[in-house]
DNA sequence: CGACGGGACGC
DNA sequence: CGACGGGACGC
């Protein structure tokens, strides 16, 4: 047995992962919290690598694996503020268990979160399942997450499931991979934020040295030809190509928000890997603001790859 | 060298 | 209800 396997056999009975902790909840008192219990040989509360704040989960390593038995028994279910913690063992750390939460949509309203993991349960292990409801009513929204133990077999249970129209239903139901909740949330909520950008992406600057680049409709070229999509109510679309595969909706506002008032981004990612295909849509209001975005985006270089920023063309167009 | 979306992402 | 994968004296 290698050395690593040996400390894994331990961490199984010792390390737990806690959830669901309360968002001012620091290390130092996750420590405190579960040194009540026993000795702790370390804890870790997890943080977002770029903005610091605690993403709500941490572990907590016991020195005896008796100690930490008695912690998920007292401790489970502890109310914390307006939160009630989760206290379990820790999965042996490993990549093969990163990214496997599914979001599953229409789903039938009627089914239970009990049914919902009897239909998903054959492809694998799952950790913990959700169905939203509609805060009003109470009623299912037919939206679910449900977090696999193995990636594997949430892209078993994608493959299988995606498209497959349940018995009694008469809508197939969509299955791919959640996205991270800060990627969920650019897309709403960051409307307000383009202000105060700085000028790294060159922002409304007039006389901007030029860089050519091919773009099919970029304003340069926007003489006759094909229709350019919705002016009107919707504001002015603008189709962005060759983003990186990781490319996110909060770059797209960094990138556009400085030239004026942005409704909307959206980075086109594939469906099943939530990768980003290549290309991406911003809508801005104001089409002088629209025009000095593509004029002087047109051409930026994010990363190692040179973007071609041009009025979106009407749909099915080439 | 690739090229234009589209329901819902956490009660 | 609610953010489940860090860091690890290494290449």
């Amino acid at each position: 047995m290698s050395l690593d396997q040996m400390m894994e056999d331990e961490d199984a009975r010792t390390n737990l992962i806690v959830n669901y902790l309360p968002q001012s909840m620091s290390q130092d008192e996750l420590r405190s919290l579960f040194s009540s219990v026993g000795d702790v040989e370390s804890a870790k509360l997890i943080r977002d690598k770029v903005a610091g704040h605690s993403l709500g989960y941490g572990f907590v390593n016991f020195v005896n694996p008796s100690d930490a038995e008695r912690a998920i028994s007292t401790l489970n279910g502890l109310r914390l503020q307006s939160k009630t913690i989760k206290v379990s063992y820790a999965r042996p750390s490993s990549d093969m268990i990163k990214d496997a939460n599914l979001y599953i949509s229409g789903l039938p309203r009627t089914l239970s979160q009990p049914e919902l993991e009897d239909m998903f349960a054959r492809y694998g292990h799952i950790i913990n399942s959700r169905v939203l409801v509609d805060q009003a009513s109470g009623l299912s929204r037919g939206v679910a997450f449900i977090r696999f133990d193995k990636r594997a077999e949430a892209e078993d249970a994608v493959k299988h499931l995606n498209g497959h129209t349940p018995p009694g239903s008469s809508e197939p139901i969509t299955v791919k991979f959640a996205a991270n909740p800060n990627q969920a949330r650019n897309s709403q909520m960051m409307s307000q934020m383009y202000h105060g950008q700085s000028r790294r992406f060159g922002g409304p600057v007039h006389h901007q040295a030029q860089r050519f680049r091919f773009s099919p409709m970029s304003v340069d070229h926007m003489s006759g030809g094909g229709g350019v999509s919705g002016n009107s109510s919707s504001g002015w679309c603008i189709f962005i190509y060759n983003l990186g595969q990781d490319a996110d909706e909060a770059i797209l506002w960094q990138m556009f928000g400085p030239f004026g008032a942005v409704v909307n981004v959206k980075v086109i990612r594939d469906f099943n890997t939530n990768k980003c295909k290549g290309f991406g849509f911003v809508t801005m209001t104001n089409y002088e603001e629209a025009a000095m975005a593509i004029h002087s985006l047109n051409g930026y270089r994010l990363g190692d790859k040179v973007l071609q920023v041009s009025f979106k063309t009407s749909k099915g167009h080439k």
